[in-house]
DNA sequence: ATGGTAGGACGCCTA
């Protein structure tokens, strides 16, 4: 059977409910996992959701800042909410779901953007997103009781060279820094977690997920980076049928300054 | 070399 999981940091969703609700209605993907909601679970718009077909959700969300949620046509059931770095930041929540007969844990992240200047001495910030990286080592591809594994969200960090627009000039902005991106990779492999998106589009070509709102014109001068991921256990990478990467939704009428992600699957 | 935009807690923090 088909299986679609799409990942969104959709930067408040009560702002743009109207744009994921037009997305939900175009991909329909099985499972979306939201990044950066900006709302604290109560003032999620849990019958929007429920409306459009989506009526199983999970949620880790905080004022103002931060928060993740998991939207499934799927029944899930609720892992955890991992506190990284314990600083009550609501930036991860896992859940399992059932497809194809498999049993599979699907994480959620939203990694800590880590401020501007890359030196964790000086930049409290910059230490915190490494500290959580390192802490990232503790989630693995091997999924215990499940069938297999999943992970996806705003990492916001763009490991490989033709994750960015300019590899050298990048080099020492946050995001494509050597301590981050080595960090990184070194933590992906470690966990036995397969990059989805680059085993389907592989380097050289360029692939971007974000484009900054500061420019003046986004698709002209096409300055982005590919902060968004989606991992899987080896067993659910061999499985991948598709990624889509939704370019259009960064033309959309107020939008987000990241685009949907959708991997499709034949589970 | 700098500043540019967006969102939420409407003043300033975060991205």
């Amino acid at each position: 059977m088909p299986l679609s999981i799409a990942t969104w940091n959709i930067n408040s969703v009560r702002l743009r409910l109207p744009l994921v609700e037009s997305f939900l209605r175009t991909y329909a993907p099985d499972i979306l996992c939201l990044q950066e909601i900006k709302c604290p679970e109560e003032f999620f718009p849990y019958q929007a959701f429920h409306d459009a077909g989506y009526a199983h959700v999970a949620i880790s969300g905080q004022k103002g800042y931060h928060g993740v949620a998991t939207i499934s046509r799927l029944p899930i059931e609720l892992v955890e909410r991992r506190d990284f770095c314990a600083k009550g930041d609501c930036r991860h929540l896992s859940v399992t779901f059932e497809a194809g007969g498999l049993k599979i844990l699907l994480h959620n992240f939203y990694v800590p953007a880590g401020g501007d200047e890359p030196d964790p001495e000086i930049n409290w910030k910059f230490k915190h997103k490494l500290d959580f990286v390192q802490e990232m080592r503790g989630v693995i591809a091997e999924a215990g009781e499940a069938n297999g594994s999943i992970l996806v969200g705003d990492l916001n960090i763009a490991p490989l060279e033709h994750d960015v627009w300019s590899h050298k000039q990048l080099l020492k902005v946050v995001s494509h820094t050597p301590v981050e991106t080595e960090s990184f990779e070194a933590m992906r492999k470690a966990g036995g977690w397969v990059d989805l998106i680059r085993q389907a589009i592989p380097e050289p070509e360029k692939i971007y997920t974000w484009w900054s709102y500061r420019a003046a014109d986004w698709a002209a001068s096409d300055r982005g980076r590919r902060l968004d991921h989606v991992w899987s256990s080896a067993n659910v990478a061999g499985k991948l049928a598709a990624i889509d990467i939704l370019r259009d939704a960064r033309g959309w009428d107020r939008p987000s300054d990241h685009v949907p992600v959708i991997a499709r699957f034949d589970v």
